[in-house]
DNA sequence: TGTACATCAGTGAACGCGCGTTCACTGATGTAC
DNA sequence: TGTACATCAGTGAACGCGCGTTCACTGATGTAC
């Protein structure tokens, strides 16, 4: 039974956002196409109406969860001004609920471990995404202008690592590991 | 056709080094139990004379990774000092070569990622690994003895973060990444 | 020390399973007149 | 505006594939006497 137009994109964006979450939260792998589309309300047949493969998904999917955390930072910069907007969100980074909800936390420390086997185009999503988020911090570092933007890399580095370690480890060492970053 | 117990014991560390490397190379899932006895130099059918399951070898070669680096560091503070050895490992870390050769590397860096499905007695073998690593590079932390070992760890989170973010980008983002972090 | 037998490391075929993808089909939507 | 037909979004069964694991088997090793 075809729907309409309007149901098509609404199906589409369904995908990509059940997507978006499930590969935060299970990982490129565990993230089967079936699961996808379940979470969207549909059966896996029609995925292939709306993409060529599951790599087209993956792109979208990856870049959704991107837009998804650049938007939380500007609106933090602009909730609290730059500095302290993003000291917030470095805080928030680091806490024990971003940690433990990986679904709707940051995608670079949620997938960097699965772009291993992802091809060149994927991994172009993955690597500017990483980019926009450290260009967005880099609006709260202090220090010479020159010197900011390696600042908010390494800064960034910091962050999304302690996440990916404490994540991948027993729950003792991962409350040390986030604590210690806390400063 | 039965071998002795000395050729068992040699069978043993050749698939848990094989495991070792491939792991780090090619991460959990893509490191299959038939390739792991190919390498090692037999077939899949004898890999359960050695192992319950696949987890009991994820657990040797990860552990078997850890030891690795761990020696690697402690060579290399007995070597050059404390500061001066880890300083070293350090920017051996934040290497290409290091980037470019996960099967060699630190196995925090390469399997973080894909802890994520694993056991909780495999999480701890990895937890266990990292604060390995933390209190070896301790030793090469400057400023009063107390703030230490909070040092080594965010020290740690960034090395680990920028060797993960850069093999997950594409290589323009990869390098920026690296060169940052280096200082 | 020699012999007879039990053990078991390693082989290779087979299993059940979940995956990405394909396909014939359905029937509502979109379009041409 | 109304009608007839083509299109195509979504369904559900089926495919081929690689995986972890099991299993009957082989024959050298280890052991009991």
């Amino acid at each position: 039974m075809r729907v309409s137009r309007e149901e098509k994109d609404r199906s589409y964006e369904k995908i990509v956002e059940s997507a978006s979450g499930m590969l935060r939260e299970r990982g490129v792998e565990a993230t089967s196409v079936a699961a996808v589309m379940s979470a969207a309300g549909m059966t896996h047949g029609g995925f292939y109406r709306h993409f060529d493969s599951k790599e087209e998904l993956l792109t979208a999917g990856l870049t959704s969860a991107f837009d998804e955390v650049i938007s939380m930072i500007e609106r933090k910069i602009a909730g609290d001004g730059a500095s302290e907007g993003v000291d917030g969100y470095c805080a928030l980074y680091l806490s024990r609920e971003h940690a433990a909800n990986p679904a709707i936390g940051c995608p670079a420390a949620a997938l960097a471990g699965d772009m291993r086997h992802a091809s060149e185009s994927l991994r172009e999503a993955f690597g500017g995404g990483v980019q926009r988020i450290i260009a967005a911090l880099e609006a709260g570092m202090k220090g010479p202008m020159k010197d900011r933007r390696a600042k908010a890399t390494r800064e960034f580095a910091m962050l999304a690592g302690a996440v990916m370690l404490a994540r991948a480890s027993d729950p003792k060492t991962a409350k040390t590991i986030l604590a210690a970053c806390r400063d």
